[in-house]
DNA sequence: CGGACTTCTTCA
DNA sequence: TGAAGAAGTCCG
């Protein structure tokens, strides 16, 4: 399977190489050696069989485009450099991918109560490199595998109960990063909670996230670097930001929320609001316009009107258990989330008992039956 | 909700 | 027989 793939992916590369060189009027050119290409391609074992898929997505491309031949500056005889920075789309947000880094320059989305509310879930879903993005620049699960680093979403999966395919979407690693675990399941959760929250007091919701990296001190001087994980040199992150702008349809001021959130473990001492920035300072160390049809400064800022309460420790505890019950299919496992709970020094509120007492009773129903 | 990792099953 | 998918287990 292995081979067959790299051979298409040869036969596909090759094809449009060589459309692509008898298009062109009297220059000569310079053909890549077959075994040199075809040596790459094996190095690359695990990206041959998404290169086959990559380049026969692009094949039209190819095709269409040698075509009509104009009036060509010369300047432009072979096309001028293409760094990847068109806007990808999927079902549900969009990606500006970083082709350098292996990672997403920025996620778009927007979000309602009815986005966030359906029957999709994560069973059975798998990250899997993007195939729309060519192999030589994409990520792959085994760059993250083993790093140290998880793989956090940057459009979150949980944003699109209300359909499957925009919930597999965003398992594609162009919507990925290197993220610290802790910061993954804590922090940044209840981050993302807090987004969803927000479509309960609004009606729209718009939100941008992405990696960052801030210099470091070396030698007294300002440094930007990074660490590289995997084969592919991913990059990751220092920190990461989340834009949030909120709006209601009856019209209204809009609010807006800009936050810039170190890549580590964030207890919960710390306040969502502790990280805040404005937005010309996320813009300007971005270098990133994130609402450029918006008219600057009118909005309210989103903490001065809800407040940015992340859930904390209590409430947190109580959530993750509710989820957790509701995947239970034993009460004896029923059972020890409860107990665990309690010996986290936690008092499950009426809300959860409720579902403890619920779940119980379909469990026990069941076994009857 | 957010993950990692392991094992079993399916299929070409 | 190996790869991909489904399912299970563990954690914060």
């Amino acid at each position: 399977m292995l081979t067959r793939g790299a051979n298409m992916w040869r036969a596909r590369k090759v094809s449009g190489l060589r459309s692509w060189l008898t298009s062109g009027p009297e220059y000569p050119r310079v053909v890549p050696p077959t075994g040199s290409a075809l040596g790459w391609a094996t190095g690359l074992a695990v990206g041959c069989l998404a290169s086959a898929i990559y380049w026969r997505l692009h094949d039209e491309q190819f095709s269409s485009e040698n075509g009509e031949h104009e009036d060509i500056p010369l300047l432009e005889q072979f096309g001028l450099p293409d760094a990847g920075l068109h806007i990808r789309r999927y079902s549900g947000h969009a990606v500006s991918f970083n082709q350098a880094r292996r990672t997403p320059r920025w996620v778009a989305e927007h979000i309602t109560s009815s986005s966030i509310t359906g029957p999709a879930n994560r069973k059975n879903m798998k990250f899997k490199a993007d195939p729309s993005i060519q192999p030589l620049f994409s990520a792959f699960n085994e760059d993250y595998l083993g790093s140290g680093w998880s793989r956090g979403h940057m459009a979150p999966a949980a944003n699109y109960k209300n359909s499957q395919d925009a919930m597999r979407e965003t398992f594609f690693l162009s919507n990925i990063v290197p993220q610290n675990n802790e910061n993954n399941s804590g922090f940044w959760n209840r981050l993302e909670i807090y987004c969803r929250s927000l479509c309960s007091r609004f009606d729209d919701v718009w939100i941008i996230s992405g990696p960052l990296n801030l210099p470091w001190k070396i030698d007294g001087k300002d440094c930007v670097h990074h660490y590289m994980i995997g084969k592919s040199d991913v990059a990751v992150p220092t920190h990461l930001f989340k834009v949030v702008l909120t709006g209601r349809s009856g019209g209204g001021s809009l609010c807006l929320g800009a936050f810039l959130v170190p890549n580590a473990p964030i207890g919960y001492q710390q306040k969502l609001a502790d990280f805040q920035v404005s937005l010309s300072e996320l813009e300007y160390k971005t270098g990133i316009s994130f609402f450029p049809k918006l008219q600057r400064g009118s909005w309210q800022d989103l903490c001065s009107v809800d407040g940015c309460h992340l859930m904390n420790f209590h409430e947190m505890e109580c959530y993750i258990a509710g989820k957790k019950l509701a995947a239970t299919r034993s009460v004896s496992e029923l059972d020890s989330i409860m107990q665990r709970l309690v010996e986290k020094g936690v008092e499950p509120h009426n809300g959860l008992l409720t579902k403890y007492k619920t779940r119980k009773e379909e469990l026990v129903q069941r076994i009857q039956k």
